[in-house]
DNA sequence: CTGAAAGCGCTTACAG
DNA sequence: CTGAAAGCGCTTACAG
């Protein structure tokens, strides 16, 4: 049988204990109001606090304040290995400010990203992290219309006036592409991202600018509609049914490029002999993997960390936000890239 | 400039435009007490709700209701790839219920799983999940002794009247071992988990069971003192160092096995030409690493599914919960196994 | 079927 | 430095 569950302890229950007023309590257990009370009386309400096990309840603190203490992150998907070191990110930072994050997995669905929305308003968070944003994106929208502090990490919107963390895609694309090049590849296909996103969009036009400024051909791409490894294996074969003059691929990202990959083991295509592949996120245990895959490491937990410092220097006041914070990604190179055989 | 937040439209609001008393519209638009309120209200209250975007603060609810619709989860490490499968099997199962859930990282410290069960429950948690159980666990304690429903996932306490949701450990340990004296290993060596954590401790227990029975060395044997890739290469090398007379080794899971197949590459012993290696848990990308990693598969989503139905039907008091749980885990065969080589 | 009142556990402006 | 009162936005027992 249960046991019938143990009242809290409140605030008044110490307050009689130490024969005041509860709102002195009050002023004593906080941080800026405690220089208010006599440090004897402080003393002694601690005590009683603790021999209590007296917690405050935060609900009720923030019905009052009106602040939750609390922020939302919104992700398409946990199980996507570019978001859990972005999370912990987040996790950590907002944690050691006495935060508690609060994430919705949206399966890049709108109807649940507004759901998840409504759901972290009700729960008065006092912003959120967005790492699911289209580069039009209704949520972004709603969040300014109803005045709700946000960063978006990882991918952004169109348009500026906006706070963003995310990463240099021109420079990351240019370093793959110059890896290549080094190695005398001259005909380079792109596996594209989404282009509702702004990773895809972004980093097909840096890969089209760059081959277009070296005389290359720029035809040399298929677009996948989702970044998943799946999406990476029908867009190769699609690419490759239309033309097999390449002797490397560009990926949007390192599951796409996965998916090439296993696309390419089908048809006997050797990676790095016949053809090389680079991806981009640098996801784990690509190192381990047969070929290890040459990619682009983007800082997901420093993506993390720094929008949420951002955010919650906007919900302090302390700031209106960093505008746009780009973070250097890095190449690193393993052995799915080679020399061209051709 | 930012404007000034809107003003959040609350109960009254809607009770003003329809003119009501709020308490009309708070029952109008409760699923449950709908029913004591005439259709007609329950309509115009909707449509006025409706207008004004009107969403329920769910703070203030909480805090009437001495309720809040959360659970907490506590983990070690959301960036260790068994979890994310864990928690989003929670996820999608509290949020179909209405709940939302808290996740906090405790890297296995004591002092932080202390301070997240606190910060949870300030926050009126309903329950907690706990993935981080050592055999003896002080948290379990508390929760027990401050009557905090909980189940554990994947790791439970020595002794019982816990509610658990666990894998088979004996079971998957045996086809692990039948599957190597199937190809003739006789010498088989165990990389065990820490043994304060249930899995470390019977994984390790089942296989010198096993052995025991079969008339096999059971002194081949080396602990590791936490489950990481780092300890896997440690614990190897050290049991290396003693003997090498083994033809096999089972880790207690897929970390400490990577970890061991690294050390033998520095070695230079083949996986598994020389030697051959099994996991467990069945992480991520296991089958695309090179050799792919034979292992036990835990079904980690349902594991988090289950154990969140578990602690919705003891809150909701349909339940004392469901004992211990124990889930069927399933060999998965890939290429770092392979017959004994003398 | 609906209203008026009380109260969940805090915080804070106002007095003193 | 401390107390008494009001109120955050809900829910619900009590009346009618």
């Amino acid at each position: 049988m249960k046991r019938k569950a143990k009242r809290k302890v409140t605030i008044r229950d110490v307050a009689d204990l130490v024969d005041v007023h509860h709102s002195t309590v009050s002023r004593a257990l906080s941080p800026t109001k405690r220089d208010q009370i006599s440090p004897a009386v402080v003393q002694k309400v601690e005590k009683a606090a603790k021999k209590l096990g007296y917690y405050p309840n935060i609900v009720a603190s923030s019905l009052k304040q009106n602040r939750s203490f609390a922020i939302g992150v919104l992700i398409p998907d946990l199980m996507n290995p570019v978001f859990p070191p972005i999370i912990r990110g987040i996790q950590d930072t907002a944690e050691a400010l006495g935060y508690t994050v609060i994430t919705a997995n949206t399966d890049d669905e709108e109807v649940k990203e507004r759901d998840a929305l409504r759901m972290m308003q009700g729960r008065s968070i006092e912003g959120v992290i967005i790492a699911t944003a289209r580069r039009t994106d209704p949520v972004v929208k709603e969040c300014i219309e109803n005045d709700i502090p946000f960063v978006l990490v990882n991918r952004t919107v169109d348009g500026d006036g906006v706070n963003a963390v995310i990463v240099d895609e021109d420079f990351g694309i240019r370093s793959v592409l110059d890896h290549l090049m080094g190695m005398k590849h001259t005909k380079i296909a792109h596996i594209a991202g989404p282009q509702h996103t702004s990773t895809g969009y972004h980093r097909a036009k840096a890969v089209a600018d760059y081959l277009r400024m070296h005389n290359l051909r720029t035809d040399l791409v298929e677009t996948s509609d989702r970044f998943t490894i799946e999406e990476g294996g029908r867009a190769f074969r699609k690419l490759l049914a239309r033309d097999n003059s390449f002797t490397a691929v560009v990926a949007s990202n390192d599951l796409l490029a996965l998916g090439c990959m296993d696309a390419m083991k089908e048809v006997g295509l050797l990676v790095p002999e016949n053809i090389s592949v680079s991806g981009y996120d640098d996801i784990l245990f690509l190192e381990r993997m047969n070929p290890g895959l040459t990619t682009v490491l983007v800082p997901k937990y420093e993506m993390g960390s720094q929008a949420t410092k951002a955010l919650l220097e906007m919900i302090s006041g302390k700031s209106n936000g960093p505008g746009v914070l780009s973070m250097q990604p890095r190449l690193v190179i393993r052995n799915s890239t080679a020399v061209a055989y051709r």
